[in-house]
DNA sequence: ATTTACCTTTACGTAAACGTCAATAGGGAG
DNA sequence: CTCCCTATTGACGTTTACGTAAAGGTAAAT
């Protein structure tokens, strides 16, 4: 895989559109370099990108996206109260996130209820062919 | 718990607005019965709010949501057709959850990873006192 | 030189999901 | 009866996350 990539390589690689990718900078969560007007993505910006989306299909504004993502990629500033906010930002998170698992567990379950159901109707009619 | 609620009953419930709830039944998500013109919810109301709120949290949209719920609380046309759209609906349905528990879990890990060694340099900072 | 294919910024448009009045109605408490 | 509380409809405002069109720059290919 290539070290830089250009706006349409990682639209491409994403399935999103370039304006999506440009909004994401202005949102101040990608500030990838220039050559010339032209932008350059490198790895570790292809990574933000990643976890951008990973953040929307969990339902994150960019707004939350951005503060989740500076704990991953974080600046460490290494003072105290930085790492303790850290600390309790994850703590957040992680309640969220858990809240999250149980909700999909439990809609994963009802659906094989449902699901089973659904099928042992269709059975029932095919058979009464 | 009773068998019947306000809506501020409800809202107190769920700490949502009332707004947010009239919305959903504009939407289509929730009819309650009225006396006068007071709205009436049910049970089977609470438990269809219950679940739009759950599929907030995970991220869908109003839209999406309602079709899920449909999906749990369907009237079984019991016809073939409408069975097999169930299925195809859950099998939707699933992959997308089934992503979402993926994407969850690599964030768990990634947010262990960072808080360990938030909390190894909290601890190098308090043993130089 | 011109087309083709990207890239750029600026700016206005839009759908979703409510918030926030405003004006009004109905029912108890005093 | 009047005050107060809650509820209702209607209309407009707001934020988020882009879409879309305008008006071009740049560079390779024909």
């Amino acid at each position: 895989m290539a070290s830089t990539f250009s706006i349409s390589e990682l639209a491409k690689q994403f399935s999103v559109t370039t304006r999506a990718i440009r909004f994401y900078e202005d949102k101040g969560l990608l500030n990838p370099t220039r050559n010339g007007r032209n932008r350059v993505y490198s790895k570790r910006d292809r990574t933000r990108l990643k976890l951008v989306l990973r953040g929307k299909r969990l339902g994150f504004t960019l707004d939350e996206t951005r503060e989740i993502i500076d704990l991953y990629d974080g600046q460490r500033s290494g003072e105290k109260r930085q790492l303790e906010l850290m600390c309790e930002k994850i703590t957040t998170s992680r309640k969220l996130l858990t809240q999250q698992l149980r909700d999909i567990q439990q809609s994963l379950t009802e659906m094989d209820r449902i699901e089973a159901n659904c099928k042992k109707q269709l059975d029932q009619i095919n058979s009464a062919t």
